[in-house]
DNA sequence: GACCTGTCTTTCGTATACGAAATTCGGATG
DNA sequence: CATCCGAATTTCGTATACGAAAGACAGGTC
């Protein structure tokens, strides 16, 4: 027989429906968080809020105000570029180490992946094709077998999200963006390190070219 | 006139005291962490205990029992492992950053954590020289001046710490360390990017090989 | 004596209660 | 009419209360 599932707390399920709301832009940048207000809205009592909004503090996703409460942090364009030079390092190290530690299921993951990232391309569906983009990086973030490197780059994922939420209405080119995910996956499958990191550069340099921004600060290549 | 502080709520001074506690091996990996008690023996109610240790769980530094409460991570080598390989890319990319944006104070704070080493190592004050050695990495993050990676390597060496406080009782070759230490400094204050970066890995290398363990697991150099 | 089972105790998650600080707002004052 | 001040209201942080589930234990059964 299966052990029965531990069901989430409320604490947990509070979090997760902020987390979401806020990452997705349901909630604005610069919004109150009123916890009377949550509590009525999701059913439960102000104390599951009160604890959730701990830890979204903690995060860095809600910022004190100084007065009463807190506000969904304004999108930092600084600390997305943080993110994005970060990822510029990590995201072909991980395809690196990707290629050597990715699990038996990879194949099946990957063709699922693509399939659903294909679909949505079809559909024009833009919040499936953010979805699915998060998703693959998260994927090889995970076949990396660095559990650090995976739960760092997750929050990292949560501020990014944000970002695109409102700055990125319009999706750009995204039939290339799955081009080249199709290819880094296809050289991870062939363990073939460098290519894969190579192309995993690429893809990130081409990105900030989309977005149509680039760092001025000074960052080494 | 100074504006007041704005003094810390009951939830973030407890998470602080049980952050430091966890960190430094006060309370035991495995320990469970009794709400009631704690409650006691901080002054405090159970509320800030409650939401501090929700705090705790979602950066991993404790873990559900799935029984009743939670206890402190066991310390797990995997973990430890993935910092360090992130660290190996991340560090000398600190460095390099470091070099390019560190801020005006530069100087005077390099002086002040390299006078602090110096002290403990004259004084073979372990824990002093530890918490010198987490805040020189810490302040070359701050100076790359990348936010999140700068929040990313923080949780990084509270578990970091963890480990060390049960591994390694005997600093092994502390003045070394310094060495190397007072080295990288040089090169960033001169604004030497690549021989920062260059030293900087070999710093990490040496530390594998004094730490007396290595990862077998392949990752690319 | 070993093991089962029902009950008591502990301890958690969550709800509610309460005091304090912040904000709002209306009336007094110029 | 604009401005200031203080009472009323809102909303937060924290304390306490309560129900449920886990663990401990004792008495009964074989």
């Amino acid at each position: 027989m299966e052990p029965v599932k531990a069901q989430k707390t409320l604490v947990e399920q509070t979090y997760d429906i902020l987390l979401d709301a806020i990452c997705s832009g349901e909630i604005q940048p610069g919004e109150r968080l009123n916890q009377d207000d949550l509590a009525v809205r999701l059913n439960v009592s102000r104390q599951p809020v009160n604890s959730a909004i701990s830890i979204l503090r903690a995060q860095r996703l809600v910022a004190d105000t100084g007065r009463r409460g807190v506000v969904v942090a304004p999108i930092d364009m600084a600390m997305f570029q943080s993110i994005h030079e970060m990822r510029q390092k990590l995201d072909p190290f991980a395809a690196e180490l990707a290629c050597l530690r990715k699990p038996d299921t990879a194949p099946d993951e990957a063709a699922a992946i693509l399939d659903r990232g294909a679909r949505a391309l079809a559909q024009q569906d833009a919040r499936a094709l953010l979805q699915a983009d998060v998703d693959f990086h998260a994927m090889l973030y995970r076949w990396s077998g660095n559990t650090f490197l995976e739960g760092a780059m997750a929050l990292g994922w949560n501020h990014t999200r944000r970002f695109m939420a409102v700055a990125l209405r319009t999706p750009s080119a995204p039939q290339i963006v799955w081009t080249e995910h199709r290819a880094i996956l296809e050289r991870v499958m062939a363990r073939d390190t460098d290519a894969a990191a190579a192309l995993m550069r690429d893809h990130l340099e081409n990105a900030i070219d989309r977005l149509g921004f680039r760092d001025e600060t000074g960052a080494p290549r």
